[in-house]
DNA sequence: TCCGTCAAACAGTCAA
DNA sequence: TTGACTGTTTGACGGA
């Protein structure tokens, strides 16, 4: 694979009608959502099974009838897609070239192609371009798009575990039809956007907290004013005799043996979560 | 393995 | 309806 004679030099657009029926990938999927989870979702699944959608194809059939060559070259350039354990000279963003210029819904759609699907769509599409992939493969940024199943399935795995030991990532890569440096990377990203995630909330609760204490802040602010301003012996008091009890926060004096009669009423609670005093009352 | 970054793919909006 | 534009998501890469 990937020499121009192999495959047939092709002139013009071709438009294809066709019946998408995905049980093949559908079937994989189940099989290993039965291994990670004793109770596989079933019923989601089995509403690819019975999917059988009806799909427009315009494929491109030659090179050098591409309208806009240079912006195919470089989508195309690099990209390739492991079908089983041979790597197929194909790409997913290929396809998606192909599939531009008959509109998004058809991109898509295309997305959701099984593995076999994009194999033989896609081989058929753009395998007479292998000799430019060669060219430019070093330059170009591989980018392919995952289908819906791909994702899925190494979602689950992510919640079973967060990290993969090298026989875990060789395994999904095969299962997946990806390389393991593909299953290795979407592992990085995902803990790391789960990472980011996961401080965005945390930042957005410190931002809540801050402005609760703030308001706090200011409110026992004016509350002293108004008790400096009603009780100014309050003040005049020395601030030896005063202790405040740290549960119920009452102000009392020496050493709380008699009650003052400058106590405070006690302060509403507000849930400090790093420093939860209440609990010591 | 993490982190920062790039860039393709994609979705949403809007004017013509 | 369509194409341009913009913002977001996500696969990939290189360096630490």
């Amino acid at each position: 694979m990937g020499n121009d004679q192999d495959h047939p030099t092709y002139s013009g657009l071709h438009l294809g009608l066709g019946l998408s029926l995905t049980t093949d990938e559908t079937t994989m999927v189940d099989d290993h959502l039965s291994l990670l989870n004793p109770t596989p979702m079933k019923p989601y699944f089995s509403s690819f099974i019975t999917q059988a959608e009806p799909y427009l194809t315009l494929g491109l059939s030659s090179t050098e009838s591409y309208p806009n060559q240079h912006v195919a070259k470089n989508k195309i350039d690099g990209n390739y897609k492991a079908c089983g354990d041979d790597l197929v000279d194909l790409s997913a963003s290929a396809h998606s070239v192909a599939s531009s210029f008959s509109g998004g819904r058809l991109m898509k759609r295309e997305r959701d192609l099984s593995c076999e699907e994009v194999e033989t769509e896609a081989t058929e599409r753009v395998s007479s371009r292998v000799s430019d992939e060669d060219e430019d493969a070093t330059n170009a940024r591989k980018k392919l798009r995952l289908t819906k199943q791909q994702s899925m399935l190494l979602e689950e795995s992510f919640k079973q575990h967060s990290t993969l030991n090298p026989k875990q990532k060789q395994a999904l890569a095969r299962q997946l039809h990806l390389r393991p440096r593909q299953v290795e990377v979407w592992f990085q990203n995902r803990r790391a956007r789960t990472k980011l995630k996961q401080t965005e909330v945390d930042c957005e609760f410190l931002k809540k907290c801050c402005e609760t204490l703030t308001e706090e802040n200011k409110r026992l602010k004016k509350e002293l004013q108004t008790l400096k301003q009603a009780q100014p012996m309050y003040m005049a008091m020395p601030a030896a005799t005063l202790s405040m009890c740290p549960s119920c926060e009452r102000i009392v004096g020496d050493g709380g043996s008699k009650k003052s009669p400058f106590s405070m009423a006690p302060k509403p609670h507000f849930y400090n979560p790093f420093t939860n005093y209440s609990a010591a009352c």
